[in-house]
DNA sequence: TATTATGTAATAAGTTTTGTTACAATTTGT
DNA sequence: ACAAATTGTAACAAAACTTATTACATAATA
């Protein structure tokens, strides 16, 4: 995770969630953010894939969250942002005469496979009312 | 992490540890992993100021561990080589006229900071020797 | 029907990551 | 002393990734 976007994902979330029943706009989202409000419909998008938010189109239109936010977990808000593993990526090209290099990225996946899993956990443990109602 | 750099050190730790007492040679380190020798002569850099590695220049030279692999805790391979969060980065620019704009970073660090010292904590408990000696 | 949003493609700009070349400095063996 | 081999780095190039921007079709409302 070179990148912010679950640290956006996490500030949608937060707004849809301090203002409930609300059909907020991705250009009002990117105005707290500060970032282009297409970053911000892009987010969007992958979030009401994961079933997190819901979106409609047109005038009056805008994003809610898709239930209560006692019931989102931060871990499938890392899950709909963030396709890399926590400890990077593999060398994909290691040597298979050498034998560390023939067997290291199946030992490696193990260990990687598990720390994602801790994270998972962790985060699972931690929904976004916890996170929102840190705001005044 | 979006990069190879954890995979690249510990690839590197491993192949000092399955021959000690032997000076390996960038080139031949690099010719495990499949890159680069500067690639693995800068990882190498990074471990020997953490205090992993000792290197030799000139001929007859190369590097070897520092100490027993036992002693090698795997955070101190991750903090040698990783710099970023685990969640990633923060938007920088947030709406400071915005209640969530303007308090998320501070709420986001603590959240990412916990996770971060979750991360470490686990990879503290395993050992370089844990990892290496998997291999046949 | 005019207006205002979303959804998404295309592209550009910026940043990060990895690869490569080059060469000074160092160490060893002869 | 000298040749050979290696580290340590700088400089730059290439590739990959991330974010910003423009554009516009589609949809929904008043």
């Amino acid at each position: 995770m070179n990148n912010t976007r679950f640290a956006t994902a996490i500030h949608i979330l937060t707004l849809l969630d301090q203002h409930p029943e609300v059909w907020l706009t991705s250009e009002w989202i990117a105005g707290s953010i500060n970032v282009n409000s297409v970053v911000v419909r892009r987010e969007l998008s992958v979030l009401q894939e994961a079933g997190l938010v819901i979106s409609r189109k047109g005038k009056e239109g805008g994003s809610m969250l898709a239930k209560p936010s006692q019931d989102i977990a931060l871990d499938a808000v890392y899950d709909a942002v963030c396709h890399t593993e926590v400890l990077g990526r593999k060398n994909q090209h290691t040597n298979p005469l050498c034998p560390v290099g023939k067997q290291i990225n199946t030992k490696l996946d193990d260990l990687f496979t598990e720390t994602d899993a801790l994270l998972k956990k962790f985060l699972g443990t931690k929904t976004l009312r916890d996170f929102s109602q840190q705001f005044g």
